[in-house]
DNA sequence: AAGTTCATTTGTCTTGGACAAAGTGTTGAC
DNA sequence: GTCAACACTTTGTCCAAGACAAATGAACTT
């Protein structure tokens, strides 16, 4: 009943493991920035303390952000939230406000079984599209923020993430499927591993008719690519969470274009590509997943001359 | 559509990502066995072949099984497969074996509409428990003997994944919750990322009428220990798979048994510690999936005098 | 506005040495 | 035959400071 490897000083293995940043980048700015300065063992190896571990997690999201290291490597807790919060998206405030946060609400409290039966209770109400576009999407926002506050801890992220795929996963498969065109193949790119993206828009577009296959997150640049030229798909489309790492966005993106056959098209989404403006050969870069059945029937206006609008 | 960014050669960061061997390692092998040795670029950076990389994947697998570097890491390829045959585990050639195999070869063939649909008919044939016994068990089995073969891509190994865990989700959320004790809470330790293993445990639980909660994948261990007790949990179960660090497990397996209160049960499983014999208070080590139900039923007679058997 | 150039910032990779933690094997006692 | 204690070997992780290319930002011209 020790919970004091908590609080215990980290070593720079797990720090790059809890974070993300690499060992190498760690030291180099230590080096550079006099931040972070960790204590030593008696080898003098680094022992990283609960509060910069803390920082760093922060500072990470900050860079993700666009913010540059020397801006922010310098700056205390209470300075990066201020930060945190100037950047962190307003929830539109809708009706189902209030609905979202007592969902979120049942959420910390752990009731776990409460929590997937309301999401059902509103699905029914709503049916799948609304489901997602006025409760899912709103709630996850409000997730992500309290979970970069540290508000939320893994447990409970990872509940919510559950609860909500059990959801989906249900209303999708209990789908009576149509199979109208477009093909639509849906995954992430490496190293994104958020799944409720995806499967947001699988919702979304298999509500609409179209032929969807998941393959999961995280597949190789080429491997989908592969997989799509042979399946004869004709839409990939991508999830990019708040996590991917911004400055790769926009490289990854055009490598894959590169890799991909044009006549294919690509729809890439989330919060990973806000105020990103990419130009490339047919691809659809969505802010919004209401935009979703707008781009499934674009599809089909242009491709199948609209007789299934 | 220029594919040859797969056999270019790789940066000791890619690899690092591909194999799970850590940049200090892979130079440390190379300073020590010779192995690998990789070509460098003109600024005397590595650059590992693609042989190299399938060696040190092959590798990887072998370390996990328990062996040694200094035996394996001369070996050529042909070498490293006999020993990787040698250790795989043998299909228990069952009835359903044809069957099993018919399914991969939906998978090969990526009929993921089609696999969905056989999974389901032998699901609503053989009813849940079976379903998972002698289907998906055998199946997950021969597909993980194939992955670490390079007999089957990163996309067709998601989608198994994808549509085993559409089916199995789907009939636990349509069972009819009965909720008798005891309170089974469901999760992987940190870096183990496979779900398939405590889904399907979930599923004979549930079919048991237990009440299950998933946590998902990669929960820090305090963080499940306090989570099981705020929760008043009976049973915390853990899934192992093969890919989990062999000399790992017990360790982690040691101190989560610490920081967890020795009134909970441990339930232990998974292809991550088959050989393994573990003695702590209160743990069960399940080498086999058939062996849950039993599990189930032995806690009830302990502790509710067996009035629900 | 949209390029072009230049200086600065930043992350990744390099080397070889050090050392603890884990594994192996031998011995001796029960 | 099983177990504990011991020494010996193997093995992964960490350290330091230097190097350099790729990305970014600023100042400039077109």
């Amino acid at each position: 009943m020790n919970f004091e490897e908590h609080v215990l000083p980290m070593r720079i293995a797990d720090v790059e493991r809890d974070t993300g940043i690499s060992k190498d980048t760690l030291r180099v700015w230590e080096r550079r920035y006099q931040f972070p300065k960790p204590q030593r063992d008696s080898l003098g190896e680094r022992l990283y303390s609960q509060d910069q571990v803390e920082r760093l997690r922060v500072i990470r999201r900050l860079l993700d952000q666009g913010m540059r290291p020397n801006q922010v490597l310098g700056m205390d807790l209470s300075e990066l939230h201020l930060l945190l919060d100037a950047h962190s998206s307003q929830p539109t405030d809708t009706s189902r406000h209030a609905t979202c946060l007592s969902l979120v609400r049942l959420l910390r409290t752990h009731c776990s079984r409460e929590l997937r039966r309301s999401l059902n209770s509103i699905l029914i109400k709503d049916g799948l599209q609304a489901f997602i576009t006025q409760t899912i999407v709103p709630m996850s926002g409000i997730i992500g923020n309290d979970w970069i506050r540290g508000e939320l801890t893994v447990p409970e992220e990872h509940l919510y993430t559950e609860q909500v795929q059990n959801v989906i996963r249900h209303a999708i498969h209990s789908q009576e499927t149509e199979d109208v065109p477009p093909r639509i193949l849906l995954t992430t790119f490496p190293e994104e591993g958020h799944c409720l993206g995806i499967l947001m828009v699988e919702a979304m577009c298999v509500s609409e008719g179209a032929y969807c296959t998941s393959l999961g997150t995280s597949v190789p640049l080429p491997d989908i690519a592969k997989y799509a030229m042979d399946g004869k798909y004709d839409v990939v489309a991508l999830s990019f969470s708040a996590a991917y790492p911004s400055r790769d966005v926009i490289k990854d993106l055009k490598q894959f274009r590169h890799i991909l056959p044009e006549e294919i098209s690509i729809w890439a989404g989330g919060a990973g590509l806000i105020q990103k403006r990419i130009h490339l050969p047919n691809l659809a870069v969505l802010t919004d997943i209401d935009g979703v059945p707008g781009l499934v029937r674009d599809w089909r206006q242009q491709f199948l001359g609209g007789q299934h609008d």
